[in-house]
DNA sequence: GTCTATAGACGGATAGAC
DNA sequence: GTCTATCCGTCTATAGAC
């Protein structure tokens, strides 16, 4: 207090502006080929707050997952909540077209957004990039808290597809929505630029109609 | 021929030997991760070796990608060919899964292959890789012709979609594909171990009943 | 064509003053 | 918490002998 301009934003502190680098750099160059100091000059910020907050450049990157990853996913099981709790014994199971978007729509919904516009390029990326292992642990337990509660409600709402069957095609799903986050450029390319700017809520009503239809198909014959 | 020993097999060349250790550590490690020293190690060739061969790391990835992309290519341009000319003129279009199948089956047949079999992990992951650009003219021009030959097909093959509709239906199943290649352990893991060492072979069955399937849905309301 | 030796730059991490 | 200065390892690339 002593010192603040009480009419002056204030700077976000070291810590997040630490944090809002990498995001940006880390999406668009990849974490090997950022350097520390490329990332703290692009911060304003000295290089050595980068090993007083967060230890490592390794300890830096799971911050940045972290932050970020926690809501997605806490909001994909607070949607499946809600559908399973709508949902009367006896009628129905939840339908298809509704737990791809509560698994989807979450991760989605950022690419629109202008705080954390730059994190689906990384999230998309995580599932190929050969640096996943510095984050894995991170992620196993709420990926694997996924798996529990979402399994099982495919499982009911897809009964004509026995369980390796079901698995490719979450497999599918997941492969279509990373693509989307990593890859808006190719999109753009691919439609001779007639798609600009394809915001998360096109993408999710598409990828939802497009992942409804494969899932419900009848299934291949071996 | 002089001093050659007629009984035994010759060591491949050099320019084979980095090629083939080339993209086995660039595709489980990633490009900016793998040291030319940890490279020419595993290939038992001199460091200097991949200058005098390939000019320059980035050379040396331009070559690799080279190797395998031209005859996977060539295969989808040729398989279009043969769906098109059985087709009399008439008839209906060539059907969607014909299309999907021609376009990721050359990809994928790789996967349960020997020799190879380290690529495409590297080509599943060239889409979101922030090093693409280091071999982005060289697939422009491929993939440009993809693209003109393929595009015009799928529009024929799917009078119910417009054309931005049947981009983005084409980015999920590429996206699928790209997801197959390079994360078959995830698929080990969603199963709980029930799928083990997925096949190309399987894998396209299931990718081609499911995209077409997606792809024949009516589109989503705007 | 293949080797050794080395240049020249850059990386992450840390010590210690303030 | 923030800064400067620096250690020490690794990298790509090249020069030049053989």
């Amino acid at each position: 207090m002593s010192t603040s301009d009480h009419t002056s934003i204030p700077a976000p502190p070291t810590k997040t502006r630490i944090l809002d680098a990498a995001e940006r750099l880390f999406a668009s160059n990849g974490f090997r080929a950022t350097s520390l100091r490329e990332l703290t000059s692009a911060a304003e910020v000295n290089l050595a707050a980068v090993h007083y907050h967060f230890g490592s450049k390794e300890g830096l990157i799971r911050a940045v997952f972290a932050r970020r990853l926690d809501p997605i996913n806490r909001e994909r099981l607070e949607r499946l909540d809600t559908l399973e709790l709508a949902r009367r014994p006896g009628e129905p199971p939840v339908p298809l077209a509704g737990l791809i978007e509560a698994f989807v729509a979450p991760a989605l919904e950022l690419l629109g957004h202008p705080d954390g516009q730059a994190f689906p390029r990384l999230l998309g990326r995580l599932h190929s990039d050969p640096d996943r292992d510095k984050v894995r642990e991170l992620l196993f337990e709420q990926f694997d808290e996924l798996r529990r509660r979402f399994m099982p409600a495919f499982a009911a709402a897809a009964p004509h597809l026995d369980y390796t069957e079901i698995c490719w095609r979450l497999h599918f799903v997941v492969g279509a929505m990373a693509h989307v986050m990593t890859c808006g450029d190719d999109l753009v390319w691919v439609s001779d630029g007639r798609i600009q700017n394809p915001t998360g809520r096109e993408a999710i009503g598409r990828l939802v109609a497009f992942g409804a239809a494969g899932m419900l198909a009848a299934p291949p014959v071996r």
